[in-house]
RNA sequence: GCGCCCGUAGCUCAGAUGGAUAGAGCAGCGGAUUUCUAAUCCGUUGGUCGCAGGUUCAAGUCCUGCCGGGCGCGCCA
């Protein structure tokens, strides 16, 4: 966190030496390696480029005026240009002390917090969740948790599937096909059954088909049987998500589905029709984009020749209900990369319906998980996995590997540290790669103990925990107490230390780039600190007095970070492993 | 055909405004354990960053072309 207030004296210098320079370009990050430094700038190249200066001769000048005094003991220029900072011991030992005083986790909270609202997960009605939903919602909770940790307010919004052309089918096939007894049993499953059968049987009889229109219509002029049924397959569908999002930890503000802006719909269609952005075109009524070279081909349609809207209608009208609503100044939808070209329809739409508007708009997109076939990820039959299915095995793998490895424990122990391993290595892994990269599902990688692994990460943190079982409580007590003058002398404690301080900053470039890989990789080069720190300092023996503090000090924080990290991500902390 | 994305070690992947000698895990090889729980740690082998140009003091990162792969292009959501 230090870099923070290295950063303002060097904008400040900046500002007096070359006024008109952009200082969003002045940032000071940490080395890519140690032995340059902690942090360093590299903006003064780009700067004294811009300038046709000579970006020495500038770091020099700027070096001159500026004063870090209180965090380095020098600044050094090298290379081309760079500014390197070493932070100095009393400045890191300062820091370290006023986090084992609960003074701070290495995060500053944002000075200006923002409102964002985060859309995703999204699953449909009648549907089972499947392995398609869990990046958009992994990915959206952390996300949302990233940027509470940093103080802003965020609305967590599920959008779900609760209406469109399908419940004609589905209204059908309820009517004609329902099995009752295995509605009883397994709602989401005889739905899904149903859907299927009725889906088909429409392909093949446009007689049926016809059939199934009539019943959508029916339900679109508020048919009271309809109705009924339509609200029944949301009600059961709800049960399912909040079993999921249970097991998920996973939290939300607001559920309101497509159905809830269905009142909206044809405002918004006068709307565009009356400030000339959409115009009839085929019967149809479509906005164009001759101005935009992607969406030239793709005029967007916002109302059919039948006279409905779609998900394109009720996603602008979501966004208007969202604005008026909580005002936000971003709204971040985390979805497949394959929509795209839809979210460039609506974010280009809604600028000219709502040019003054100054929310951002963001479109986080996510690639695919492969089967280690490389084609999209199944079952060996060939079905789509089932979300739940693939937490059940996630826990029963994890289930084994704790009882083999800690035969002592409970089975109620067992079982427990099995759920927080196995749910948070699906999540690690999924969270780990680069959302926009797809990736290969693996469950031998994602339970593994070595490499970047949410076993590997529970595990470091339930090494900190160990320690603090065989400390009394008065020792616990003066870890706040610690006076801000030691010195860390072993490089294992100091590169510890130093990377603590850097949690913060992660955290800030998860939430600027909506991407918690950032943390996974922090997180994992945490526990390598830790554990070489664990191996090279002993904590408990041979040293005492502020030493031994200290270090109890660095395994305390280690471990807070790491379960902060993890809770950032979404993820349990266990003591026990 | 048009558009978007990807191509980095044998495999799976990182690579934060372009920034210093491209990193990790696995696999391979070699070490460390009467432990502060070894579900650990240390060392080591391994790369023309798809190919060819270009911009720049500096390119895995930006631009152009080509090759190879994925996805999208519905009055479905």
């Amino acid at each position: 966190m230090l870099h923070i207030f290295i950063e303002q004296r060097l904008k400040q210098v900046i500002a007096e030496l070359l006024p008109d320079a952009n200082l969003e370009t002045v940032l000071v990050r940490p080395c890519p390696d140690a032995k340059f430094g902690d942090y360093q700038s590299n903006a003064l190249m780009a700067l004294a480029k811009e300038r046709k200066l000579n970006p020495r001769q500038l770091a020099t000048q700027v070096i001159g005026k500026l004063d870090v005094k209180p965090w380095c003991d020098s600044v050094e220029i090298a290379g081309a240009g760079f500014l390197n900072f070493r932070i100095s011991a009393v400045a890191l030992a300062r820091t370290i002390a006023e986090a084992a005083a609960g003074k701070h986790l290495f995060i500053q909270p944002a000075e200006k917090p923002r409102v964002a609202v985060v859309d995703f997960s999204s699953p449909n009605v009648a549907k089972p969740m499947h392995v398609g939903h869990i990046r958009s919602t992994i990915l959206g909770d952390s996300l949302a948790r990233a940027l509470r940790l940093l103080g802003h307010r965020v609305i967590t919004d599920n959008h779900i599937g609760d209406w469109g052309t399908q419940f004609g089918k589905l209204l059908l096939g309820w009517k004609q096909d329902l099995d009752r007894a295995a509605l009883e049993k397994d709602p989401i499953g005889e739905m899904e059954r149903m859907y299927k059968k009725i889906n088909a049987a429409c392909d093949a009889d446009a007689a049926l088909y016809e059939t199934a229109k009539q019943e959508l219509a029916k339900l679109q002029a508020g048919d009271p049987e309809n109705l009924a049924i339509w609200r029944q397959m949301i009600a059961l569908s709800q049960v399912q998500f909040d079993t999921i999002y249970q097991r998920l930890g996973v939290h939300f503000d607001q559920t309101l589905g497509e159905s809830f802006y269905n009142g909206q719909l044809k405002d918004v269609v006068r709307q565009f029709v009356e400030a000339g952005l959409a115009r009839p075109d085929e019967g149809a009524i479509r906005i164009f984009f001759d101005d935009v070279p992607e969406l030239k081909e793709h005029p967007a349609v916002i109302q059919k020749a039948d006279g409905a809207a779609t998900y394109t209608t009720t996603d602008l009208a979501t966004l208007a209900y969202r604005l008026e609503t909580w005002q936000p100044d971003e709204i971040i939808y985390v979805t497949d990369g394959r929509q795209q070209l839809h979210f460039k329809e609506i974010f280009t739409s809604f600028k000219r319906w709502k040019p003054a508007a100054k929310v951002k708009l963001a479109h986080v997109w996510f690639g695919s998980i492969l089967g280690d076939d490389g084609k999209p990820f199944k079952t060996r039959s060939g079905d789509t996995v089932k979300l739940a299915d693939l937490l059940d095995e996630a826990e029963e793998r994890a289930f084994k590997t704790v009882s083999d490895k800690n035969p002592g424990l409970s089975e109620a122990e067992r079982k427990e540290i099995a759920r927080i391993v196995g749910i948070g290595a699906v999540k690690y892994a999924d969270l780990l790669p680069n959302r926009q990269s797809d990736y290969v599902f693996s469950w031998d990688k994602m339970l593994a103990f070595n490499g970047n692994t949410a076993p590997y990460l529970l595990y470091a943190y339930t090494r900190t925990r160990g320690i603090f079982r065989k400390v009394t409580a008065a020792e616990i007590a003066s870890m706040a107490q610690l006076p801000d003058d030691f010195v860390l002398r072993a490089p294992e404690e100091i590169a510890l230390a130093k990377h603590l301080l850097n949690f913060g900053l992660v955290v800030q470039a998860v939430a600027d780039d909506c991407r918690p890989n950032y943390l996974c990789n922090y997180l994992y080069d945490l526990a390598g600190h830790f554990a070489r720190f664990y191996e090279n300092c002993p904590v408990l023996k041979e040293v005492e007095g502020t030493e031994r503090t200290v270090r109890l000090a660095l395994c305390d924080l280690a471990g807070r970070v790491l379960q902060q990290g993890l809770r950032v991500l979404g993820i349990e902390t266990t003591e026990h492993m």
